[in-house]
RNA sequence: GGAGAGAUGGCAGAGCGGUCGAUUGCGGCGGUCUUGAAAACCGUUGUCCCGUUACCGGGACCGGGGGUUCGAAUCCCUCUCUCUCCGCCA
């Protein structure tokens, strides 16, 4: 979430940059500013009394040990009433604070200065380009035909086994989706980037440090009996590993990599667009983490495209980047590049990653700092992205790459599938 | 799942109703000594909120929440977690 003082100082700054995202700030900013008004008038007038009772306690205390009783029970009574008052104050403050809290969860990151304005995903701007994307159909299947020719992938069986959405892997298929996995954490550990393998399920303090809580509840899959969501990416744990520490400034950038399985429930997004692999339940994802200081994290932010592209220039995967305009955004970025694949079989580009700069919007819900050389407590900033999703990679490989004698693959990837071809 | 014990500052570990934000040790930082280092000695060492923002002042925090009391790290209730034993088990 936006810190306090930033929105009292700079209040039409933040509307302004707010109508960049398509969120009207306008009432709400008022509202946030006159609460915390009040929340500090009553922390105020609370820690005046509290510092009365204070005095006076002790002043008891010297009295009784002094034996002087009877002045000490005068003096009790005193603070009857400052204890009343202390009382009511008290929950004032709580009912003050979470008011507050409320609205303040509400409110989406600022956009960088350099995000376009727009509404949406025809808005986005495209940054650079690479391949050559196939645009003659003539004779190419899409994935949801090539995986049935090849009985590599099984929608049906999964549907039986958990529902749609929930695909089994089966042959080269199964051993096409662990080579990726591998390949991915090579590359990543390469790169600098260290391993970690996180729990797939997190508690409600995670999912609401990270902002898919209380907000995008309903896209992620809860074990009510035990009160704990399955992770829709392994953002959220490898984030939430630095939650409410300070860490030494010494110590940035922490870079991590991870493997892990995603659940999302997609509530409301079936349809033909999303066919076949194009969008699941339950997907494989090799994700990239970095907590930076925030002056380095443009530049950790441009690196992590940088090290994304080169991947898919191994894959040998046409892609587009683009940067996200304002109302296509997270409601927690300040700063999004997608990654787009061409799908030659469909005609169409896929997103196989976004990367993101969330500046210090989750560090201020997760009180992730560190300690400059002064000894100085700053805001740490975050950033994540996608190195990469499986499923549509997996899409985009079979359709760009198949020909009479099966789907060749690409050269990088054959020492970890140990295979070259899938098919004949 | 059953029984018992516990949760205190970066770590270890005292405190069990009143100068306790907390003894002490280790670690960290600064200094004396030294050609340099080690050792020794001296000093310093948490986070958050509010006011002043040079200095400083007030408040909160001893796992979370609630209660008793003039006053709680200390007593009571409750939740969570950890450890030991038993059970189950990859």
């Amino acid at each position: 979430m936006l810190q306090l003082n930033y929105i009292r100082e700079h209040e039409q700054e933040v509307i302004e940059r707010l109508a960049i995202k398509r969120f009207d700030g306008t009432e709400i900013i008022g509202q946030i500013i006159m609460l915390d008004d009040r929340r500090r008038e009553t922390q105020k007038q609370l820690d005046d009394i509290q510092a009365k009772s204070n005095t006076i306690a002790k002043e008891i205390g010297l009295l009784f040990q002094s034996g002087k009783t009877e002045e000490a029970n005068r003096k009790k009574e005193e603070t009857s009433e400052l204890k009343n008052q202390a009382r009511e104050l008290n929950t004032r403050l709580e009912q003050t604070k979470n008011e507050l809290d409320e609205l303040l969860v509400k409110v989406p990151n600022l956009p960088h200065a350099t995000v376009p304005a727009g509404k949406g995903a025809e808005d986005n701007f495209v940054v650079s380009a690479w391949g050559e994307p196939v645009k003659d159909r003539e004779g190419l299947l899409p994935h949801w035909d090539l995986i049935t020719k090849y009985d590599i992938i099984d929608f049906q069986t999964g549907i039986k086994i958990s529902g749609s959405g929930f695909p089994v892997y089966k042959r080269k298929g199964a051993r096409l989706q662990r080579a990726l996995v591998n390949f991915f954490l090579d590359e990543a550990l390469k790169a600098g980037y260290d391993e970690v393998q996180p729990p797939y399920v997190v508690n409600a303090a995670s999912a609401y440090a990270t902002g898919q809580l209380p907000d995008k509840d309903a896209q992620m899959y809860h074990a009510g009996l035990d009160d704990l969501y399955l992770i829709p990416t392994a953002e959220v744990p490898v984030t939430n590993i630095y939650r409410d520490m300070i860490l030494k400034i010494q110590d940035l950038p922490y870079k991590n990599v991870a493997y892990s399985a995603c659940f999302r429930r997609e509530a409301g997004s079936w349809g033909k667009e999303v066919r076949g692999l194009n969008r699941l339940h339950q997907f494989d994802k090799v994700e990239i983490v970095q907590i930076t200081h925030p002056d380095r994290s443009y530049q950790a932010l441009e690196e992590m495209v940088e090290y994304v592209a080169g991947l898919l220039k191994k894959l040998q995967l046409p892609y587009r980047i683009l940067k996200l305009c304002g109302g296509d955004m997270s409601f927690t970025s300040a700063l999004t590049y997608d990654f787009e694949v061409w799908s030659a079989g469909q005609g169409r580009w896929l997103e196989v990653s976004s990367v993101s700069n969330f500046e210090n919007f989750q560090s201020n819900r997760m009180k992730l700092r560190f300690k400059d050389d002064a000894g100085k407590i700053h805001l740490a900033h975050t950033l994540n992205g996608s190195a990469l999703a499986l499923p549509r990679i997996v899409a985009s490989l079979l359709e760009n790459n198949q020909s009479p004698e099966g789907i060749r693959i690409p050269a990088a990837l054959v020492p970890y599938t140990g295979f070259e071809r899938i098919g004949q």
